[in-house]
DNA sequence: GCCGTTTTCGGCCCGACTGTTTTCAGTCG
């Protein structure tokens, strides 16, 4: 069973204890054990073999028992039970917001409610006013609530996300009230989607601040405002959350709301442990005085750990490596010289070389590959043999045009066909510079073939990178079921470089691959995947992922210069496979 | 259900907002 199948088990498990009144914090144990097996990087499979889930944070004893015999049964009778208790439908009712275990359980035991439709007829029947702890406001929100899980079209890609963002932080910028503001949440986490916007604000006037945000020409609907918190709805249908804080505070708020959850409780519980209460406003002593930490630094430096950066920040091991002093020196965005894949009018692309060119130098860059579609992929016009060529002409015409300042280096994004050959022949992939395989089609292929097909790619001589390895477009396509574990060791054994695609909706690898990647040495570069000139600023996200992957500098292939780029792409097809 | 150079039992992060309530429960992050 995959690692995701499993984490949904545990997961539904705390839905459902939860709905049965069950003890807090085993409920916890359960969501924790989920998130825990979700995050990791390696499959919880080859981890049971080798007898080592209890080394897995949140797997004790119990939990261990129930995955190993998951593993071996394909079912677990503890759920099976719950599954006969708490119908299905009740626990969809937690996906409705404002409803939650106690709320769910309430509708379930009283009225004999088992769905979110015949929820809906009974809020519709004013049947749920009568209830307990309910009376008409809450049946409204019933009723809203529904409504807002119709329309909810799930997390947004963290590219999307970040520019809405940055419109309301530049309308709060210029409040006059506003001393600062920033992303938190998982967007200043860069998680590769995002559910709600997080923003907060340093401010000595809260109030005004709210009121100024609440009638923003972004905002669609207020959901909730109070004096230091207020939630709004974009037209987009995004939701944002806005907190103010005073500026004395502004390191413990930043810290607090830039989470995630599971960092925080560690960062608290290590707080404890010292003798303070961590919150949101201030360390707090036993004896109820505060330190106040206007940075962020403060924070991390009262709990004796080194700053974490926040793409870390998911207790995925970050809190330990800080107390060891081994935090990895994270990539930066600055140190990227080079983009590795993006496309011209040769192919699906809308703009020229030259355009291009222009482009990439502008975002900063030294030199880009070229990489237009090869011939056979039907959807987007390729480049033939003879094309490829009158194109190399081209990129010497536009490297001369550019004065030496930034160079174009010749290569192709050939398709990988379905019997694992390549599309163009090794003699046309011999005279380019740079070779970037990928898959297009076929990508929902059965497991086996599909990995063969990759790793025939991996161990041509003549293919350099492998491009967005997973084939998942978010909120499209899941990524397609392939053995990763198997494509990691063959890319670090033959040397093959794996893409982390910042395209707004590929971002694959994702953090998760990537680490995985980082561990294991394989090679990594980040592309942009640019199709016109504004493409280029994808980069950030490529390099999101790879930070959020614990990937360093050294480990990614644009971090070098053009010249030591070829050089490692001429050791490669030389080299014996 | 997990976890421990404070404990193998007794803890387990902390606070805002809303709505239904005369002091708090539920939900959310």
């Amino acid at each position: 069973m995959k690692n995701q199948e499993i984490a949904a088990i545990f997961a539904r498990m705390a839905d459902m204890l939860a709905i049965l009144g069950e003890n807090y914090h085993r409920i916890m144990a359960y969501r924790r054990a989920a998130e825990n097996i979700a995050a990791l990087s390696r499959p919880l499979e080859e981890i049971w073999q080798a007898g080592e889930l209890r080394t897995i944070p949140g797997i004790g004893e119990t939990l261990a028992a129930k995955i190993d015999e998951l593993m071996r049964t394909g079912r677990l009778e503890a759920y099976e039970k719950l599954k006969a208790q708490v119908p299905a439908g009740v626990v969809d009712m937690l996906l409705i917001p404002d409803v939650g275990p106690k709320k769910a359980a309430l509708f379930w035991q009283t009225l004999g409610i088992t769905d979110i439709e015949a929820l809906e007829q009974a809020a519709r029947d004013g049947r749920l006013r009568h209830l307990p702890g309910m009376g008409v406001k809450s049946e409204e929100k019933v009723l809203a609530g529904i409504a807002a899980l119709k329309k909810r079209t799930g997390r947004t890609p963290l590219g999307v996300a970040w520019s809405l963002a940055q419109a309301l932080l530049e309308a709060l910028r210029k409040m006059p009230e506003v001393v600062q503001a920033s992303p938190a949440g998982s967007l200043r986490r860069m998680r590769d989607t995002i559910g709600d916007l997080d923003l907060l604000v340093a401010s000595a006037e809260p109030e005004a601040v709210m009121a100024r945000f609440r009638e923003l020409p972004q905002v669609a609907e207020v959901l909730l405002s109070g004096p230091t918190k207020t939630s709004i709805r974009t037209h987009e249908g995004i939701q944002a959350d806005l907190r103010v804080v005073e500026p004395a505070r502004w390191g413990t708020a930043l810290q607090y709301f830039t989470g995630s959850q599971a960092h925080n409780i560690r960062l608290r519980g290590l707080a404890l442990e010292r003798g303070l209460s961590l919150s949101e406003y201030s360390l707090k002593r036993e004896d109820g005085s505060e330190i106040l930490c206007p940075t962020e630094e403060e924070v991390y430096a009262a709990l004796g750990l080194p700053p974490i950066p926040p793409e870390l920040r998911e207790d995925r091991g970050e809190i330990e490596a800080a107390l060891a002093g081994r935090l990895p020196i994270l990539i930066e965005r600055s140190q990227v010289r080079g983009d590795f894949q993006f496309h011209t009018v040769r192919s699906d692309g809308r703009n020229t070389l030259l355009e291009m060119a222009r482009a990439a130098q502008a975002a900063g860059l030294e030199y880009a590959v070229v990489t237009d579609h090869s011939y056979s992929l039907g959807i987007t016009r390729g480049v033939s043999a003879a094309a490829l060529r009158r194109q190399r002409a081209e990129i010497e015409e536009v490297n001369r045009l550019m004065g030496g300042t930034f160079r174009l280096l010749a290569g192709v994004e050939v398709e990988m066909r379905a019997d694992g050959t390549l599309d163009l022949p090794d003699e046309e992939l011999a005279g380019l510079e740079l070779v970037v395989a990928a898959i297009h089609s076929g990508l929902r292929g059965e497991r086996e073939r599909l990995t063969a097909r990759m790793l025939a790619a991996i161990r041509n001589p003549h293919v350099d990178i492998i491009a967005h390895p997973t084939g998942r477009l978010i909120g499209e396509r899941e990524e397609a079921d392939l053995d990763m574990e198997a494509i990691f060791r063959a890319a670090a054994e033959h040397g093959t470089a794996l893409e982390i695609n910042g395209y707004t909706h590929r971002l694959d690898l994702n953090d998760v691959h990537v680490r995985r990647a980082v561990e294991l040495g394989v090679t990594l570069v980040i592309s942009s995947d640019a199709h016109d000139v504004n493409g280029f600023a994808n980069l950030a996200w490529g390099v999101a992922m790879a930070r959020r992957g614990w990937a360093t500098a050294a480990q990614v292939l644009n971090t070098r210069r053009a010249e030591e780029v070829l050089a490692w792409a001429r050791s490669r097809t030389s080299a014996p496979s």
